[in-house]
DNA sequence: GAGTGGTCTAGACCACCCC
DNA sequence: GGGTGGTCTAGACCACTCT
């Protein structure tokens, strides 16, 4: 009678290992760039086969949650990295290699979130939250324009002037400067026509189409920790996307 | 003086394993929809261990190639099956769950190829190929305009009955009249001005803005079989796209 | 040469599905 | 209960990197 209705609840010790792993990672334990244990230390620590440590390595591999280098171990991925430095960036060009974007901030206000945004960033609407902008240019053309929002308690003292003291990408300076690791990201697309303002800063005439990409990315835990929008030219680029 | 310069050309035997799985999945020893053969029998077919196979098979299964059933066995992935309809879909709306849509075919024509079609086709410009349109309907509302574009070659007797005939996506029309299957994508997204022919056919004003997909569709060997333009009214839905 | 990840094997046992 | 994929182990050997 009291009996609960079907609990499985069996799970495979390489998740159980996978899981204690990304436990290290967000304790700091092993930073961003730097080699974990090899995998025979592991699998002592554990007290389980070097078999089963790697199939947990492999899924968090796979999730570009750590980089393998065979002769040399496994690191703990970062949005400084050489592979990483755009890894969310899918705007190239219709010919030729890809671009990288030269970044200038434009503003940084401080907010009371609302509406879709709160949603996404699981906020009660009304808290406080951070809004910077910057314009993205590629190959001397300026064609984004960025747009933004964080909680403003998990990035307090940000400035304008800190920003741009990084040179790199966004998501190298939230983990360097407050340990905060983008893991993933869901984006949504949509065609709108420029508003006055955008359609100045990207050089066009005011309802010109431009392609509108909502982001919300995520930390540990699926928790989501930025929300932007982008306002893209698309003259010449293209967002570029891979069905498998 | 004479020696090649760095020939590494070592190959896993996993990998070897896969290759001849994707020959007799491509020869049609095994059809879409069917079992292939149990882990141990592969095992002692190929004469390795039943762990490479099991690499091997893992790897497909992770391009989608094959579907692994615990207790029920190892699938030729389908178009056709309940898990993989809409696989290449993107387009959901922007409160509420997936919706599928409806297909309504509009014309067919045989024409000649040229220009970015002719180059995403591998096909030199000039070469036979047949155009055919349809409008999708999510939820009543008129919402892409679809155009696709394959070699004729391909696809012999190709006619706007025989499409309207299957009921289902067309990738499991492909597969099921043709033997033609579709292993993965690429697209490339912008926003354009509505043109006099697509705005009618969506019901918007000309200039509307529009999201404009272009893919390119590959079979095994990533040989580019379809080409195809959709022009998506992005109002109340969205292109989902998910980072990692 | 030492240390790291990568491959391959053989075998035991478990979870799931269907008869 | 028999068949399938899924997990876990232990050990041998290989490929890559750096010193």
């Amino acid at each position: 009678m009291s009996t609960p209705p079907t609990l499985p609840a069996f799970r495979p010790l390489y998740d159980q290992i996978r899981a204690l792993l990304i436990q290290s990672l967000e304790s700091g334990e092993w930073k961003p760039g730097e080699a974990i244990p090899p995998e025979p230390d592991l699998a002592a620590r554990f007290g389980v086969s070097q078999g089963t440590v790697r199939k947990a390595i492999d899924a968090l591999a796979a999730d570009n949650l750590l980089l393998r280098r065979q002769g040399k171990g496994t690191f703990v991925a970062s949005h400084a990295g050489p592979d990483h430095r755009h890894r969310f960036l899918r705007i190239v060009p219709d010919e030729g290699p890809k671009v990288a974007p030269v970044s200038t901030l434009i503003d940084l206000v401080r907010d009371k979130v609302s509406g879709p945004v709160a949603r996404a960033l699981q906020l009660r609407p009304g808290s406080s939250v951070i809004r910077f902008r910057r314009l993205l240019a590629f190959a001397g053309r300026p064609l984004v324009l960025d747009e933004m929002v964080l909680p403003a308690t998990q990035f307090p003292r940000l400035t304008l002037e800190r920003l741009a003291e990084h040179t790199g990408s966004i998501y190298a300076f939230y983990e360097e400067a407050y340990g905060v690791r983008m893991i993933r990201a869901e984006e949504r697309l949509r065609s709108v026509a420029a508003e006055a303002e955008p359609a100045r800063r990207l050089g066009v005439e005011p309802g010109s189409p431009l392609l509108c990409v909502d982001r919300t990315a995520y930390t540990y835990g699926n928790v989501p920790v930025e929300w932007r929008r982008g306002l893209c030219l698309t003259d010449g680029y293209g967002y570029f996307n891979e069905l498998a």
